[in-house]
DNA sequence: TGACACTGCTTGTATTTTGCAAGTGGATGC
DNA sequence: GCATCCACTTGCAAAATACAAGCAGTGTCA
């Protein structure tokens, strides 16, 4: 670590160009397999999915599971560490929303619209819904 | 441009290990000038801060000046769009606070308790604040 | 039982980004 | 008028990323 700041521990950890999109995928469009954060528009090669994937779950972001009925699938899911990025996702989605210089795809307006008003009591319900999802062997 | 999701979009833009440091410096520290922001201790190379204060600038993140006392000096300041980096910032740093492994520096902290509790009017009242140090010309 | 396809990866290599060290040109100080 | 400060730039090595191909384990169907 380059320093003791709050800051830079998160920049550190999350601060990427994949790792918080893999955890949108996961939080807003239930995605659970590989495949399924392969075929995300972004466009994420194979290995850096594969290296991204090991490091979230290394730092508890993310748990593994086998899937009981297809065992050659694996499970992913949010840990509530993960979870717990809900309002650094929703913050940087307000931010964008109101100084992007492109036009930005208003389905996902909706997911911000909770957000919009008061974040801390909507981001509580979210927050919830999301530790019911997902839950371990769910 | 890699798709039109917001939360790709600040990605894009200070979704690397750098610049939200230099916000940071801008909005916590105090710092206004290039040797004040290569003395941070996460130690970035002085290409790279030529790099981000440029790309920041272009962003319109950060504005340039010219400091009227000493000619070759250049006074680096937050523009209202880099003032609103702020909740995004302070929720980095709430959620580093929560799970770090690492043992955080105190002082810190102090920045946060301002946030911890009833998040929205305090940034508000951070804002407030960073409007007025960051005025043009000031 | 064997051929084929799907799954979650790994491996190899080209390209891009970052990091480090040294240097540059225009003030400023004495 | 010479050294020093300031905001950078340049050159090169090292690391991270992107792209393409391959591979082992499982499931599917004949």
């Amino acid at each position: 670590m380059r320093s003791d700041c709050p800051l830079n521990y998160g920049i550190e950890i999350f601060g990427d160009k994949w790792s918080l999109l893999i955890i949108r995928d996961l939080m807003f469009f239930g995605k659970r397999y590989y495949n399924e954060f392969l075929q995300s528009t972004e466009g994420i090669a194979t290995n850096m999915l594969a290296d991204r994937l090991a490091m979230l779950e290394k730092e508890k972001i993310i748990r593994k599971e086998k899937d009981s009925q297809h065992k050659q699938k694996i499970i992913y899911s949010l840990t509530e560490k993960g979870i717990d990025l809900l309002p650094i996702i929703l913050s940087i989605g307000l931010w964008s929303e109101k100084y992007a210089t492109i036009e930005l795809n208003p389905n996902r307006d909706m997911i911000l619209s909770d957000a919009r008003k008061s974040v801390p009591r909507r981001v509580e319900k979210m927050k919830k819904k999301l530790l019911k999802e997902h839950s371990p062997t769910a």
